[in-house]
RNA sequence: GGUUCCGUGGCCGAGUGGCUAGGCAGAGCUCUGCAAAAGCUCGUACAGCGGUUCGAAUCCGCUCGGAACCUCCA
């Protein structure tokens, strides 16, 4: 753990479009919110990905000595199924369908949401609101857009008056690079658009249809809020008018982030983030993978290899691994090879995790130091950090761990005196291997086994040895493989490790 | 059609005006009863065509190919 001073982390800014220095309105506090999903369905692989490069950033943050306050919502109201808005609530569809209560709809789907996160690793946000949960701050926000003039009531629904926010100076489309003009041009002529001054307008609230199940009063009448009004209230409620990061998938830019803008500055006035950061997607042989193009496939599915376009079941940690090795802001493609490819990686490392917490320290006189290894060593810890701060880049960053692996695997095979490193540069080296990976990367040792039946089959398995007794100390590898592990026959111990 | 992005060696995937990315796979070596593990060594790359430059895979232009957003989507 370092000062966050120490570490000049610089960010990809989507409303720049550049890299900037990280710099906290309050540091060391630091606010980030992050769109979560809309918990109508079960989360597939494709979103998992970008709430584990906020799990990271988040990690990160507070590796380098931020206090971060995350804040990830639950949208379980308000989103609607196709147009904009119009169509039915998502979760008010699916509660129909199976015919039961809509709150029971989301906390099936909550549940799944947290299982997943948590079988990846991912930490939990510091608050997790729901849109529910703040139906009066929604409504309230709503009668303040109105009061300002900033949106206007029609047939009982609210819509935001994005022609009269412009003329005060709102910027409307700035995020996701829009023009105006070509966003009218284009915009369908939709049904019941007649609401609207302007196809642009979004609904802040909407009146609800008689057979809409999911409504609540208002002053206008019952209806449910818009989609885009439950991030505005709630990280505003949360971290403030302004604060540091605003995170989500690069589909949500436009225009649920551009929408979240106006809605802040039409209350708040004031630019609501400083820094907006959009993962990309991730794609099956090339083409985004979405539910609707019926592509995409469930954590659960992987871990099981329980899909057509699964060869074997995949680990968590292997994805983590895999997602881990692009950049966030690079699409990357799912394949069986390259999960494979991570899979070993992964089992390396973390073969590596367990060498690193045996190996102590002895001095020797005898030893001469080797500073070109010390410098090496020193160099890949310094550029762990330096990926890191360049934008979250953790290819980067794990490339450097196995700089650092090399010499964990030396040291435990005897191939290199842990005094050539000297005291102060082997902490280094496996302090910071065990953290990079623990604390940053949030991956650890998936495997689990039953170390003291492992050491009594070792013991057997060197007697056998000693003994010539190859037949049995074959039986006994074989049995080592067949759980996944290898038998590691070194000159000066035997042990084992995860098979790769 | 508009906006934006991408095209890197057998595969995945960083980088980006001159300095080894890395992982996986492949070849060889050390070690070994044989292996495995680990370490060492090795290999071919930047879609195509022009241009700028002392020098470009990296900048500019064009061509080809692909993607995302513009409509719910992480």
């Amino acid at each position: 753990m370092t000062e966050p001073a120490a570490q000049p982390l610089h960010l990809y800014n989507t409303l720049s479009r550049r890299k900037e220095r990280f710099e906290p309105i309050n540091a060391p506090y630091v606010g980030m919110y992050v769109c979560g999903p809309t918990v109508y369905n079960y989360v597939h692989l494709g979103n998992v990905r970008t709430f584990l490069t906020f799990d990271t950033l988040f990690r990160y943050l507070t590796f380098i000595g931020y206090k971060v306050r995350y804040v990830r919502n639950l949208t379980d109201v308000g989103h609607l199924v196709g147009d904009g808005d119009e169509g039915e609530d998502k979760i008010g569809r699916m509660a129909k369908l199976e015919k039961v209560e809509p709150m029971e709809i989301v906390q099936r789907f909550t549940n799944d949401f947290h299982t997943v996160t948590a079988q990846f690793n991912m930490r939990p946000p510091s608050i997790e609101p729901t849109a529910t949960g703040h139906m009066l701050e929604q409504i309230e926000a709503v009668q303040e857009l109105l009061a300002k003039g900033l949106a206007y009531e029609s047939n009982g629904s609210v819509y935001f008056d994005i022609d009269e926010y412009n003329k005060r100076g709102g910027e409307y489309g700035k995020l996701s690079g829009r023009i105006l003009d070509d966003l009218l041009n284009e915009t369908r002529a939709l049904d019941g658009q007649s609401e609207k001054r302007s196809p642009l307008d979004f609904a802040v609230w909407k009146r609800a249809a008689p057979e809409h199940i999911m409504r609540w009063n208002s002053p206008w009448g019952e209806g449910f809020p818009g989609w885009h009004l439950e991030c505005s209230c709630m990280s505003t409620k949360y971290l403030g008018k302004q604060f540091d990061i605003h995170g989500g998938g690069m589909d949500l830019k436009f225009p649920h982030h551009e929408c979240e803008i106006a809605q802040d500055r039409g209350l708040n006035d004031r630019e609501p983030v400083r820094y907006w950061m959009h993962s990309n997607m991730l794609t099956v042989n090339g083409q985004k993978m979405s539910k609707s193009l019926g592509n995409s496939f469930l954590p659960a599915e992987l871990f099981a290899g329980s899909h057509a376009l699964l060869d074997q079941p995949y680990s968590p940690m292997t994805v983590r691994f895999f997602m881990l090795q692009s950049h966030y802001r690079s699409t990357l493609d799912f394949s069986n090879d390259a999960l494979k490819a991570a899979q070993k990686g992964y089992r390396r490392l973390a073969n590596g995790l367990r060498i690193a917490k045996l190996l102590t320290y002895q001095a020797d006189d005898s030893v001469t130091p080797d500073l070109a290894k010390q410098e090496d060593i020193q160099k890949a810890v310094k550029q762990f950090y330096d990926a890191l701060n360049d934008d979250l880049n953790t290819a980067v960053g794990i490339a450097q761990l196995f700089t650092l692996l090399k010499y964990i695997n030396m040291l435990y095979m005897g191939q290199l005196q842990v005094a050539t490193l000297g005291e102060e540069t082997f902490t280094l080296l496996r302090d910071s291997y065990l953290s990079f990976i623990h604390d940053v990367l949030g991956l650890y040792e998936e495997t689990t086994t039953n170390q003291p039946v492992l050491n009594g089959l070792l013991t057997l398995y060197k007697e056998y040895k000693e003994q010539k007794q190859y037949d049995k100390v074959d039986q006994i590898r074989s049995y080592f493989k067949a759980q996944g592990l290898a038998i590691k026959d070194m000159k000066h111990q035997i042990d084992w490790a995860y098979e790769e």
